[in-house]
RNA sequence: CGCGGGGUGGAGCAGUCCGGUAGCUCGUCAGGCUCAUAACCUGAAGGUCGUUGGUUCAAAUCCAACCCCCGCAACCA
């Protein structure tokens, strides 16, 4: 039931046997709420995620890299009723979205959970009742002021009363009604200190730093205990011996991430995958996973994730999309008129990740044009349809490197390791920008050698011109993989890179191309995208 | 009163933690090349780094005050 693979995993299939077992890498994204339709921003988190998991794939490492819909609460129920069908039904076509939004995108995971699996109602009964047996859960009657529209209560001081009698939250402006409610509590008070010498032991807990650092001051100013059970609506977990209650949505969603690993069941071998190395979640929900996550986790006694990194928004001109503002770029639509892998770039180059980024057409169009078709695509482009017409079409025999080569070869080889340090940050952005900086070298080096005069005065020297740009090619194909699985593929295909001979251990000495080897015909990699209608006003 | 992010050549950004010739991408202009996807290479123009004051031999970078923009409701990463 666990661990159903959908993405073809070439690489590991021939590397997993053996006695040794490989070091793990487990990473999430959040879950979504199915009750829109997914957009760029949901695309975005997947996407990021999947490059992250993807490179620790090539790097040799065994993966778990989990998606899914958080499917429970009252506005998914709310939702439903207004369609006039059940919440069943409703998260059903949701969430099926979401999963197909996610495919789209190329994106590689190894489970799509979804919250109303039965596996994750046991899971989730399961922490509850750990959580429970360390006394952190107790029975409370609450009452208070009720907003249905943010399932949050506030104290009296926090609404106002308006002329015609009904009274609203100052912070949000929604309704509230007073309500009186048999709850469960969660300890959440009982953590304070241990949260604060979380983030003080394991700085890297939560990130990027200045996320951190709000949430310790958030932590600072004072935790109270939370309310984990509803009653006045029962699409949910339903608590352990008492079905009156069911879950507060984030006991029931943060639990995804243990499914996901087999949990409770302790001879799964998801087990291997807690804790996770790793939680790529938005900004506005790092609350949620660096407080309550790690303080529900420590009441169960569990071992706490490695890391939570709150990534940016992708804005419009400046403001946050949303739909009432008619500004959501919608991410199949970006895929038909880009193509996934410029999308996926865009998102990944674009913006640092941890920070904003900004989303226009010409932003996108631009990067597309300079970094992948004229920079990559046409070095490609350039020295490929060389060989085709002067080597045989065939790998050229190199002879002896001069210098100039070595120190080209030197810089490509240098990227891996480069790569890694930069993706023990999550700078995802900048190991691009690494991977261009030795693009921007091979074209200077390709204009320098002008291996087309060399072509009439020295065919061994533009032998060994055109081998060393094809492997710098190669090396950067390898790299480019979990950013733009498609097309990078698609090079190495060029290259007559075999397929198990593409993972970073080939990079560099591990696989230089061999002379003599053929090559198919040259074909653009990285078409330029050419505007179909007039420049937009 | 608040919390957070930001104000750097035409645009978008890096650099600010650990002061010391202001950098990158795109755009513009000029030149080169012709292998290549009107691509590639070279060079140039263009910024008193929000304002004011302070510390210092030296500040985009440290300190203080101030000004401006954007989030901290909702659908929502």
């Amino acid at each position: 039931m666990h661990g159903a693979s959908r993405a073809p995993r070439s690489a590991d299939a021939s590397v997993t046997d053996g006695p040794s077992p490989r070091k793990t890498f487990s990473l999430s994204t959040a879950i979504s709420y199915p009750n829109g339709a997914p957009h760029i921003g949901h695309a975005y988190e997947v996407i990021a995620t999947d490059a992250i998991a993807r490179f620790h794939r090539l790097d040799g490492y065994d993966v778990l890299f989990s998606t899914g819909t958080d499917e429970h609460g009252l506005k998914i129920q709310q939702a439903a009723t207004k369609a006039g069908i059940t919440p069943r039904d409703y998260v059903d076509g949701t969430s099926a979205k979401f999963r197909e939004m996610a495919d789209r995108m190329g994106c590689s995971y190894d489970r799509f959970i979804r919250t109303t699996e039965p596996a994750h109602y046991e899971a989730a009964q399961a922490i509850w009742r750990r959580m429970e047996a360390n006394g952190d859960i107790y029975l409370d009657k609450y009452a208070g002021w009720y907003s249905v529209r943010d399932e949050a209560y506030y104290d009296e001081a926090e609404t106002r009363l308006l002329e015609d009698g009904s009274r609203r939250s100052i912070a949000t402006d929604t309704p509230v009604v007073w309500m009186e409610e048999e709850n469960f509590l969660f300890r959440l008070s009982a953590y304070q200190e241990r949260l604060l010498a979380l983030y003080e032991d394991q700085p890297g807990f939560i990130g990027p730093d200045t996320r951190r650092n709000e949430v310790a001051s958030f932590v600072r100013a004072g935790l109270k205990d939370l309310s984990v059970s509803r009653t006045n609506f029962d699409w949910g977990v339903p608590v352990p011996e008492h079905p009156g209650h069911v879950m507060y949505v984030w006991v029931d969603a943060l639990t995804n991430y243990l499914t996901v690993t087999g949990f409770p069941d302790e001879a799964s071998p998801g087990k291997k995958f807690w804790p996770m190395d790793l939680h790529v979640i938005g900004k506005d929900i790092v609350r949620f996973h660096a407080v309550y996550w790690p303080a529900f986790l420590m009441a169960a006694g569990l071992p706490l994730p490695k890391r939570v990194f709150g990534h940016g928004f992708f804005l419009s001109k400046g403001e946050k999309m949303s739909k009432s503002l008619g500004n959501v770029v919608d991410p199949f639509d970006l895929a038909e008129t880009f193509g996934v892998d410029a999308v996926r770039y865009f998102c990944l180059r674009e913006a640092p990740f941890g920070g904003d980024g900004n989303y226009d057409h010409a932003a996108i169009i631009n990067r597309i044009n300079a970094d992948l078709a004229n920079d990559l695509g046409n070095l490609a482009q350039r020295s490929l349809s060389m060989v085709g017409k002067n080597c045989d079409a065939a790998v050229p025999e190199p002879g002896e490197l001069a210098e100039v080569d070595r120190a080209m070869l030197a810089q490509a080889d240098a990227l891996a390791d480069r790569a890694r340090g930069l993706m023990k940050d999550l700078e995802l952005h900048a190991i691009l920008a690494e991977i261009w900086a030795v693009v921007a070298e091979a074209n200077r080096y390709f204009a320098g050698q002008e291996p087309w005069k060399l072509r009439k005065s020295d065919p061994a020297r533009m032998n060994a011109v055109l081998y060393t740009t094809l492997e710098t090619i190669r090396c950067v194909a390898i790299l480019v993989q979990p950013f733009v699985p498609g097309s990078a593929g698609k090079l190495l295909d060029l290259l007559a890179v075999p397929e198990d001979a593409r993972t970073f251990a080939q990079l560099g000495e591990g696989g230089r191309l061999k002379a003599g080897t053929p090559l198919p015909a040259p074909s653009p990699v990285f078409p330029r995208f050419e505007r179909p209608e007039a420049p937009a006003a």
